[in-house]
DNA sequence: GTTGTCACG
DNA sequence: ACGTACGTGACAACT
């Protein structure tokens, strides 16, 4: 037994590590012991700074089980019987705590000991869950965060050893890697490095000691069980739809690779020609543009630190290119043929970089990639997904959308809900005209434009309706809005005045939250909030309270999302289910049943919400995510490419020209 | 580490 | 007093 202390409160806590076989009865005992009193232990692992859900053999190298009072560290690289002790540790005690458990160690353990993973969260807390529901802000917005270090810095030890960066100061020293993301650190350190014990032994520790304080802030803060046992649900159906993840499509990924490689060359040396070396350098760009013996291109737009801003937009209008389409826009003005060649450049660089090798990189042996969904990551409550980014892939083109796919001879299906954030916004302020026109059935946008245009609305003024409903929803302005639609000033105004008598409530409701959150502050230790309806407390920033709209409908949106997706685990539907993207569920299904399945889903995303029809409805494609993009404008199926780029198309062409 | 850019809802 | 577009992840270049 190798036996190490953690400093807590000026107090070395005991850290055992059994390192023989015979040590592990000792650490049975404990476990029985613990078992028995149905005492709450910390579980926390160690691996080898591989990403977790890739599944690979051998990642996790210690399991650390521990209390307030000390750890235990089990090395289960030493083999079998750590191994196994692990198991039946896990397996026998009846509650745990973990930090980012479902998100991580839950699964890591799930495939290290083939616990089930559903078993492993459905007993634990989890305390980075919990934190997140104190104080959702990130420490550069005025909160805390939610790293075992900070919450413990402010609930436990303010002079608690900061365990992450004492592992990188024993990389440093070892010379074996630097970064958390360089996996031969953690893969390198001897598993018998005292501060390597130390600091595993004190993760466990600190979890322990924080689950009491944060469960006491919960309660002085009034945040619902309800909402608590539903974070921890929603977090378990977000992991168990990591594991299985998404099929990578590798011999068309790495043909796509290669093309946007070429692309990227190609457009790079004519950017080159004309003097850009470095296409991600906007500072080359702006004096190659602006130089007055060369281009001498007017750029009025300024970004934020007073540079000349050479983004998207600005290099779309000296190209004389329309942004949204690309196509040309004919305005008149002699288009600038390095802002074009740079517009394609940029454009295969980031697609190549960003996605294309991402998902070479993320995939595992069997080609699956497995997103990492943090249920709690914004402020608002809503989700965020990395490894890949899933909940950024371009939109408006199949094309990398093509590279993920459903399991073999299944279906991919995409379920959307029907502009909930503007329904969100009818039900949370209760707005009568907009109540009224979806009651009839009428798009938000047609009524929009018809109450501040009148009954003979044009398109354009339909498009600033659009847009302005958008807008609104955000809390902008005048300005924001001009920037958008490029209408001429008197439109503008008028849609603002106009919208304001439309609906009246909005601008009431938002001064109703402000009123709120001065009324209760005493009670949230005098920090400005807003209370959502499912107890939900988000933080306002003092000179930023007009957020609040935004903050409840994004919130209340994310958590119709989240209802959907507990209740489609009651039904039996989990299983089909691989990514929730804000406002939209992403699920995989055998052909014969997809339909069905996508209506199922469909289901349970149709409710009403404070007298608002909540809706959605399910979209079947082939085998690929892209399939779901191969579109004309009228977001038609164009079947010629769907026959072409999609596996299910191909062998079924009488499915694709039946869709269009 | 910060800035600018670009991808999404 | 008044009005303010919200929330993310990721990369290249530069400091």
């Amino acid at each position: 037994m190798l036996s190490f202390t953690f400093p807590v409160a000026g107090e070395p806590l005991p850290v055992l590590m059994p390192q023989h076989s015979e040590d592990l009865e000792a650490f049975r005992r404990w476990v029985a012991a613990k078992a028995r009193a149905r005492e709450r232990i910390a579980v926390d692992t160690e691996g080898k700074g591989l990403r977790v859900a890739n599944g690979e053999p051998g990642y996790v190298r210690v399991v650390q089980f521990g209390n307030a009072n000390g750890a235990w560290n089990v090395p289960i690289e030493y083999g079998a019987p750590f191994l196994a002790a692990t198991r039946w540790a896990l397996d026998t005690l009846p509650l745990l705590v973990g930090h980012n458990w479902p998100s991580f160690d839950a699964i890591a353990l799930h495939k290290t000991t083939g616990l089930a993973y559903e078993d492993l969260c459905s007993k634990t807390i989890d305390t980075w869950l919990l934190a997140n529901l104190v104080d959702p802000r990130k420490p550069e917005e005025g909160g805390i965060g939610t790293g075992l270090k900070a919450l413990s810095a402010r609930y436990v030890d303010p002079h608690a050893p900061d365990t992450q960066e004492g592992l990188h100061a024993v990389f440093r020293k070892l010379k074996v890697g630097h970064t958390i993301k360089n996996q031969t650190g953690w893969a390198a350190v001897p598993v018998e490095h005292p501060t390597y014990q130390s600091y595993a032994g004190g993760d466990v520790i600190l979890t322990s000691r924080l689950l009491p304080k944060l469960m006491a802030r919960l309660s002085a803060l009034n945040i619902p069980q309800m909402l608590q046992d539903y974070e921890h649900e929603l977090a378990y159906i977000c992991g168990a739809m990591t594991i299985p993840g998404l099929l990578l499509d590798r011999p068309y990924t790495e043909r796509l690779s290669a093309h946007l490689g070429d692309e990227a060359a190609k457009w790079s040396a004519v950017c080159a020609r004309y003097g850009v070396e470095k296409i991600g350098s906007p500072k080359q760009i702006a004096e190659v543009l602006t130089d007055p013996t060369g281009f001498n291109e007017h750029i009025p737009e300024r970004t934020n630190n007073g540079a000349i801003q050479v983004n998207k937009k600005v290099l779309h209008r000296l190209a004389d290119l329309n942004p949204d389409t690309g196509e040309p826009r004919n305005s008149g003005r002699t288009p600038n043929p390095l802002a074009a060649a740079l517009i394609k450049a940029k454009r295969a660089a980031k697609w190549k970089a960003g996605y294309a090798d991402h998902f070479l990189e993320d995939a595992d042996a069997s080609d699956r990639v497995h997103p990492n969904i943090r249920t709690l990551e914004a402020r608002t409550g809503r989700m965020s997904v990395t490894n890949p980014a899933a909940q950024t892939l371009p939109a408006g083109d199949w094309m990398i959308r093509r590279c993920l796919m459903a399991e073999e001879e299944h279906r991919i299906i995409s379920v959307d809900f029907d502009s909930v954030e503007l329904n969100v916004l009818a039900a949370l302020a209760d707005v009568r005209n907009m109540k009224g026109a979806i009651a009839r059935g009428e798009s938000l946008h047609d009524t929009t434009a018809r109450l501040v245009f009148g009954d003979g609305f044009t398109k354009p003024q339909r498009k600033v309706a659009k847009a302005g409903n958008f807008l609104k929803v955000y809390g902008g302005g005048i300005d924001k809005l001009e920037e958008q639609t490029g209408a001429p000033r008197e439109i503008l105004e008028t849609f603002f005045s106009q919208f304001n008598r439309a609906y009246p409530e909005v601008k009431r409701y938002g001064e109703t939250l402000i009123n709120e959150a001065y009324a209760l502050k005493a009670d949230r230790g005098g920090n400005l909030a807003v209370r959502t309806a499912t107890g939900r407390v988000l933080p306002l920033d003092r000179d930023r309270m007009y957020a609040g709209t935004n903050y409840a409908v994004q919130s209340t949106a994310r958590d119709c999302l989240g209802r959907a997706l507990v209740n489609m685990r009651e039904a039996g539907l989990l299983p089909y289910l691989r990514l929730a993207v804000h406002d939209e569920v992403i699920a995989s299904a055998p052909e014969r049943e997809a339909k069905d399945v996508g209506r199922e889903i469909a289901k349970h995303m149709n409710f009403d919400l404070f007298g608002v029809p909540i809706t959605a409805s399910p979209e079947v494609g082939g085998r690929t995510w892209g399939s779901l993009y191969m579109t004309d404008s009228h977001g038609r199926l164009i079947p010629e490419l769907a026959v072409e780029q999609d596996s299910f198309y191909a062998s079924n062409p009488q499915v694709a020209y039946a869709a269009a």
